[in-house]
Parts: C-alpha cells; sequence; structure tokens
DNA sequence: CTATAATTGCAACATAATTGCATTATAACA
DNA sequence: TGTTATAATGCAATTATGTTGCAATTATAG
C-alpha cells in the first residue's frame, strides 16, 4: 500500500494504517496517539501529525473535520478512491466518537460561477446511541 | 433582539450582532476580532468567546466548523429559526473565506437508531472566483 | 555496502479555546 | 431616582491543536 505510492515504509506509518483498519471509525491525531500509547508505543506527536498529512495528500485515508473543531482520519476506501470520504459522518457530542454513514451519497451542491469545489463534508451531530440513553462510555 | 432571550443588553453583544448583520458571511472569533478593532475597540477575547457561546446556545447564531477548524458564526436567519444554519456552507482554502450557500437544503441523512440528531452542516470546500483565477485577495 | 534522499525527533512557535475568579455594570424593584 | 442581586466582563493562566525549521537518522536504490 505505500510502496504503491512510492512511500517508505516506516514504522509508524506501518502502525498507524494497522490501527486504521482495526478500528472503522474515523480517528483523532490524539485518539491515535492515546491507542498506540496504550499499547506501550510513544511515536513523537509531530511525525504522527505529518504522517496523517501525506496519507491524506495521498489520498490512503480521508480527513473529516469535526464540529468539535478536530481532524479525524478514516481510511479511505479502495471504492471510492479518488473521492474524499464520499460518504456522511455522525459525531457523537458526548463521548467524541465519530462514525461513518456509509452507503449515502453526499448531494450535489450548486456553487457560484467560477469556484472550484475541492471536496464536500457533511456531519451530523448529536448523541449516539449510547450517550442518548444516559449509558455510560 | 436580546430581549427577547432575556439576555442583558450589553455593547460587545450589540457589536456583534451589528457586525454579523452588516456582513452576510460567518465570522471566526479572530475576524470579529479584528473587524472589531478596526473600528478602535478592543472587546476582551475570552468576552467575545463566551459571547458567541451564549448567541449559539440561544440560537441566535448558528456555528459552523471548517476545514481548517476553526468555528465560524453567523446570524439565524428568522426564516430558518430553531434549524441550525440549514443550508450547506463554502469555505475557500485560500482566502479562508466562508459563505453561505443558501436556499439549498441539506439532504435528510439515515442514522442508526437511537441515535439523537442535534443538526448537521455540509461544508464545500475548495477555491472562491476570486482566488481560483490567481487574483490576489 | 554505500550514497542519497526521505523521514524522523526535537525545540520552538502559533493559534484556538477554556477555566477560575475578582470586578463591574445591567436591569429589576423599592 | 437609588439600591441591589446577579449577569457579564476583564484578566491571568492553562490546555489543546497544529505548524515550522533543522539536525540526526534510516529506508531503499544501485
Amino acid at each position: 500500500m505505500l510502496r504503491e505510492k512510492s512511500m517508505r515504509n516506516t514504522v509508524l506509518r506501518r502502525r498507524v494504517l494497522e490501527l486504521l483498519s482495526e478500528r472503522q471509525e474515523p480517528m483523532s491525531h490524539s485518539e491515535i496517539l492515546d491507542a498506540l500509547a496504550a499499547q506501550g508505543e510513544t511515536p513523537d506527536r509531530v511525525t504522527l501529525y505529518r504522517t496523517l498529512s501525506v496519507f491524506s495528500d495521498v489520498r490512503i485515508v480521508h480527513e473529516i473535520h469535526g464540529t468539535d473543531g478536530v481532524a479525524r482520519f478514516c481510511l479511505q476506501e479502495p471504492s471510492h478512491t479518488g473521492c474524499l470520504g464520499n460518504h456522511p459522518h455522525f459525531l457523537c457530542r458526548r463521548c467524541g466518537r465519530m462514525s461513518c454513514l456509509s452507503d449515502q451519497p453526499l448531494p450535489y451542491v450548486a456553487v457560484p460561477a467560477g469556484t472550484l469545489v475541492e471536496g464536500k463534508q457533511l456531519l451530523v451531530f448529536g448523541l449516539c446511541p449510547r450517550c442518548a440513553t444516559g449509558k455510560e462510555i
């Protein structure tokens, strides 16, 4: 996967890809850092930022910004190659978890003439089933 | 307007509401601060955060988060009272300006059973007509 | 095995946003 | 109009997110 994009195969890059494919949900920089820390790994903060940034550039992952202002990253589905995370996402205001609302298309949006559209994101927010029923996280 | 929500009528609150109704576009905390500074006013940063926060709570404004991670605020249109900024927004990656794509509805999005939806936002990003043609800002 | 260029790790910086608390000013009411 | 309760402000300090520059390191091509 890394080789395909002619990127060097490094420990952190492999770990991040493993992690993102285990979880099926978008993860933020700090969530990834915490998850790795829980396994005794302590990668450099900045390197992780850069790792996620290049993954996003070559479209191995797509990036979604939450209503909390935090960027989250999700493995790009093979079927969606070339279109940045082409489905809505849900963000729980309480537990902060984001999930993909797959298999639903993003709508066409009309923009003023001359506008160059690079992508779009549809974010639904509220309380996830767990948090809505008052169960603890 | 403030009285309706039983909020105290203070200088900053009035100025922010004036500013947001003059401009028809969403403005970020720092854009508002700059705009006020340009008129010789230097309100407290924190107070402005809190002002925007209460405006958002009582739905005088709606809040949109950009792909740059920054929150922007826009006067709630009277016709849309109760539904948080019910139209898409466009954010220019280069000049950072956000605009409303009014008169276009947000689509219905199916969510897992038990989910409590509080709102949704559809953000289109890319280059605005000015920036797309290479003209300076 | 070596060279080179990509990648990392670190320090410093920038910006967005929040919290606590003492002070001030708004608006209700005497 | 004056007094008062409390909402709102101003300030200091802190947290979180994200970026930049650069020297040291390491993956890979040859």
